[in-house]
Parts: structure tokens; C-alpha cells; sequence
DNA sequence: CTGAAAGCGCTAACAT
DNA sequence: ATGTTAGCGCTTTCAG
């Protein structure tokens, strides 16, 4: 039984404080169109007297929709990836907006095991998800045999039928490296994330590999590191012995923040000693001094149309054909001309 | 009716399968101790088998709690705070951590009106609520009618039976002003929120004003300015236009950083020019160029405190003595003897 | 130790 | 146009 005496009025006190039957309120919530103009009034100033607010657990349970969506951020080695990069803080604080509007509220998911992951889906019985790089094929075959609507953000791979969102990676690491060779970069290295995590960061080489083999040239070193600002720091000790490379393209803006920290606190100037482009435009690329050129890619959109496409998603309507928003470069101040 | 058939296994099911009651499945499912082990062990490997996983939406309309606690952030001037102050990420992914150790996912809620509140919490049935900031008195008349639990975080005048946690903002601008007064700093500015939000600026202040008191100083100037990148980034203009000033205290981290990058646009060099001193020691501190110096106050272990804390109280173990934690002094790189 | 059954608040056939 | 009623899946008296 429920914890107290009669803490809210319900459909049926409203009912009967009008003299109608329940069912005739809950038309009128729903705006189903099934009552009189009259009772339909006397309805809703009963309800606005009565202090009357839905029962969103009680409608949940009968019509089999939560009315919650779930958004997962990839789960690399335990750590709270979500405060980790403020890429994803950003995208959430857009994407829970939008999807606010729509009545839908946001959870997200600190999953461990598939077993956690059926639980937590199915227990709260999610209307969506939002899925953000990859996962193993069980997690897959979990969202499949739930028929729960979902996502794909940041994601390759479409061997499933979702409408998935994404940027094109391949260019924004062609416009990187475009932008330091014609600066006159020769020496260019590369910092990324493992691929475990996520295929973006290979696009992205791709993308750089593409813009280098034009010129004749070709990546002086690929260094791999976690996408954290701790990783990007511990990247500069190695920059350091590679005192040949003038430019690097990190795959992430957070790493190449942290990169420029220990660069500076290394003695290794930028730009003049060594030019940083990033990946993703963050707002705190502008905090950073010198402030981070980088590769944009336009976050608040992207969490708007997650939750645009997520909404269609739960309406049955799939595009299977990846969303691919084009990134473009913006120049600041952690790149120039190499100093020889 | 529910959407389809039988998507899921209930406990009518199992209970159906092993030959016993849906109560008894129940029971154990509840660890109620009310069935010989012998079909415990049989339930337990029905579960199993069929894959049961609870639905959490029938255990809230049935218990009447909805294992969802909410947590609302200041709303100031329709903006997304949450990720207009890197403090409130930070805060949140800590504070979720720690509660969904428990059972409990957590909500954001985006209101603008009382009527958009108390929907949002009647209506989900939050089981608690975490405020930031100050909130209307109607606000609060809605949430003690309602009788939902929670707790109060950076607030102050304590008029209600609640657990509250904050830090020692008084000390903490003491502890600023005392660093800079120690190195030499005469002509002291400070920037701060309006206090339509929070009071927490105001507190901070009056400990920096304590400190100058102590040596016969007094604030040179005190500037009003959103808690964000921008309102430190605008405040910088008018500093300008005060050379006399050697050192600011910023209320906020966030904003100490905005002044910083704009001063430097105005080649105002840091710390020589200007030193500068933020509140929160977000993890951005070390990110900027020079680092940050900082009050620091321990934002995960507010996160998790906050969490403790509601967790308690939706036991019903309140704590009316504010809990406050003591902020320490960071010493980076912004700050410096005054050049004269 | 175990089960029957009455709710929790709402929706959606199915009558009337 | 409006009402009746059977669920949705689970908890929890109350009997047996």
C-alpha cells in the first residue's frame, strides 16, 4: 500500500468531487476529446481547486512507457568519464534540455556488467538510450531482445538498424592537418585515445594520414593516450625528447590541454616552440592561454539532435543512414608558423 | 494494458513455474525471510532461468517511493548553469556516483516556475531532492507539503528542519585575503554572483573583509558579475581601467578564469600585473596558464557528502547543524608579490 | 511457512 | 458523450 493515508488527490477524488467517472478525467488529461465541452470544464477547475498533478509512476505502469531515457557514456577503465571530459557534460546539458521539452526525463548509466546494464534498462523500463561509443556485441544483443529504442553517437560499425549520429571524423583530422602543413609543419605527431573506447580518434589519424600523404608526408609519431587531461600531461614528457616535431593534432581538446600545461611547464613554448590543435572545441578551449585552435564540432547541436533523433527513434522512425555533422576549423592561438 | 504481450517474465510467472505464490517470489526477491530455503532455492533458480529483472515502475506505485532523487541548481537567468560552471558537472557526477551505489538514479530538473516544480516532483514521485542555492519561499512551501525529503547545499538562513552542507565560505575568503595581504597587496578587488542566487559570494566577501580589517584595509573595489566564464571575461574591462588594483578574489573559479583570459588579451600580464585568486579548485585550475590559485573547497567529497546526507534523511535522520566543511588555501601560479 | 487478495493511480477497451 | 472495469507488476496485510 502506498506510505501514507491520501498524500495527493487522484483521478478518482477529482472524479468524484465533479460527479463524473474517473475514466472522464483521464479524457481530459489526455485530451482525448471524448467529453463535453462542459464536464470537461468543470473537470479542469476541479483539478486546479484540488491541487491534481499525474501520477507519472501510475501511467507508467499502465501503458508500459517510463517516460525516462537513458544516456551512456563509454566506460573506460572506471573512471567517471562524465566529469573526466567536459565533452560530455556539455553534450548532456544540451541534450537533457531539448528532451525536457518533450516530457522525457534524463538517467544516466554507470554500468559495469551486461547483467547491470539489463537491469538497469529493464527495471526502470527506459523508453530510449543513447549510447555513446562502443560496446560489446552482449550489451547489443541486451538493448535488441528489450526493443528498447536507441541511439548510436560516435559510432562505426552500423551492423544494427539506429539512427546514429556522428561527426565526419576522417575530415576534421584532414582540416588539422591541412592547417599545420600549410602553416609549414613537416614534423607532425598525433595523440589519441585507445580504440577500445572509441573509433573516432582512428578516423581522425585517418583523416590527418590523408591530409599528409598529399604533401608527401606522413605521421611522425602516434602516441597513444588515455582522452583525460592527465593523459595529454603525461603525452608532453614524450614530446619532449622529440624535439624535431613542430605541430601535434591531439584527437581530443582535453588532452591537448593537458599536453600544453606540462609543454609549458617543460619549457616548450606554444606555439612558437611547438603548435597544438585539438579536437571537439570545448568551452575551455577559450580558458586556456594560449586559447586551442582546434576542430569544432558543434556540441550543442549534436546533443540536440540526439534527442531529436532519440524521440523519433521511440516513435518507430529509424534513419539508418548516419547523421553526419561536418566539423570546421578554428583558428586560435596554440598554432603558428614553425620556428625553423 | 500494457505495450505487447509478455515481454518480460513477473513474478506471476516464476511464481507460476516453481508452483508457489507471486507473494512468495516476492518475499524473496524482498529478502523477507518468510520461505523455507528449500523453495527460496527453487525461486532464486527460476529467477535466474526466466531472466526475471524487477520493474521498478509497479515496486514505486506499490511502495509508493520511486528510488529517483532530483537536483535542481540555481536557476540563473534561464541559463544552463550546469554547464555554464564546470562546479555543478563536477558536483553532479560525484554525487551520482555515490547514490546509485544505493538504488537511487538521479534527475535534473530544469525549472522555471513553482507549478514546473511541483509537477516535476509530485509527479515522479522523488524520493529526495537536492537544492543548490536559494529557492522562493512558495518553492519551499510546495516541497514541505509535499513532505519530500531533502537536503541544502551553499545555503544559509536555516529556517527549516534540514540537513545542509556548504563549506566554510567565510573562512575560505579569509584564508584568499590573508594569502594576498601576505604578499604584499594593498588595493584588494573582489568579484562575486548577484545575490539573487546564492549567498555563498556574499560570505566569501566578508571573510576577505575580515582579513583586510585586520591590517587596516578595506576592499578597493567590489564588482558584480555572473557566476560564469563570461562575467569574468567582461569584469576584466573595467579592472583595466584600475591600475592601482594589484590583486582580485573571485567568488568563483570559473570566473577567475574568464578575468584572466581577458586580462591577458589586454596585456595584463599574471600575476605580475594582477594576481588572482578563485574559489572551488575546479579541475579547469590547472588548465589555465598560470595556474590557478584557488581556495579549494573538496567538490567530490561534497558530491558524496550530499549523497550521504540525503540518503540519511530519506531515513528519516535529519541534521539541522549545518555540516561544514573547511576550505584550504591552493597556491599556484596567479598570484605574486605586487610588482610595486 | 505459504497463499489469496486488496490495493497503488491510471489507461483503454468495452459497454451503455 | 460518459461510465465500467480489467488490468499494469508488485507489496503486504490477513488467513490458513
Amino acid at each position: 500500500m502506498g506510505k501514507t493515508k491520501k498524500s495527493k488527490a487522484s483521478i478518482y477524488d477529482i472524479a468524484q468531487a465533479v460527479g463524473v467517472s474517473p475514466a472522464a478525467v483521464s479524457y481530459v488529461i489526455n485530451g482525448k476529446d471524448k467529453v463535453s465541452e462542459k464536464t470537461k470544464a468543470k473537470i479542469l477547475s476541479a483539478m486546479a481547486e484540488m491541487g491534481y498533478v499525474v501520477n507519472q509512476t501510475a501511467v507508467s505502469l499502465s501503458r508500459g512507457k517510463s517516460s525516462l531515457v537513458g544516456v551512456c557514456f563509454p566506460l573506460n577503465s572506471s573512471s567517471l568519464v562524465f566529469s573526466d571530459n567536459p565533452f560530455y557534460s556539455e553534450f548532456l546539458a544540451n541534450f537533457e534540455k531539448e528532451i525536457s521539452k518533450n516530457g522525457y526525463d534524463t538517467i544516466i548509466g554507470y554500468l559495469q556488467t551486461p547483467q547491470d546494464f539489463e537491469r538497469w534498462i529493464v527495471s526502470r523500463g527506459l523508453d530510449g538510450l543513447v549510447l555513446f561509443g562502443l560496446y560489446s556485441p552482449e550489451i547489443f544483443k541486451i538493448i535488441l531482445a528489450h526493443k528498447v529504442p536507441f541511439i548510436l553517437t560516435d559510432f562505426y560499425d552500423p551492423e544494427f538498424k539506429a539512427s546514429s549520429i556522428r561527426i565526419d571524423d576522417e575530415k576534421g583530422g584532414y582540416l588539422a592537418g591541412k592547417h599545420l602543413i600549410e602553416l609549414g609543419h613537416k614534423n607532425i605527431a598525433f595523440i589519441g585515445g585507445p580504440v577500445e573506447a572509441s573509433k573516432v580518434d582512428s578516423k581522425r589519424l585517418e583523416g590527418l594520414n590523408a591530409a599528409l600523404k598529399e604533401v608527401g608526408l606522413s605521421c611522425a609519431l602516434h602516441l597513444e593516450a588515455p582522452t583525460t587531461f592527465d593523459g595529454g600531461y603525461n603525452a608532453a614528457t614524450v614530446l619532449k625528447e622529440h624535439p624535431e616535431i613542430t605541430a601535434v593534432f591531439c584527437g581530443s581538446d582535453i588532452v591537448a590541454i593537458g599536453l600544453m600545461r606540462h609543454a609549458q611547464e617543460l619549457q616548450v613554448s606554444i606555439p612558437d616552440d611547438l603548435s597544438v590543435i585539438g579536437f571537439d572545441d570545448l568551452q575551455a578551449c577559450t580558458y586556456v592561454y594560449p586559447a586551442l585552435t582546434t576542430i569544432r564540432q558543434n556540441i550543442p547541436l549534436k546533443g540536440q539532435l540526439a534527442a531529436d533523433n532519440l524521440l523519433k527513434a521511440m516513435k518507430g522512425e529509424i534513419n539508418p543512414d548516419p547523421q553526419t555533422l561536418t566539423p570546421t576549423l578554428v583558428v586560435r592561438n596554440s598554432t603558428s608558423k614553425p620556428r625553423f
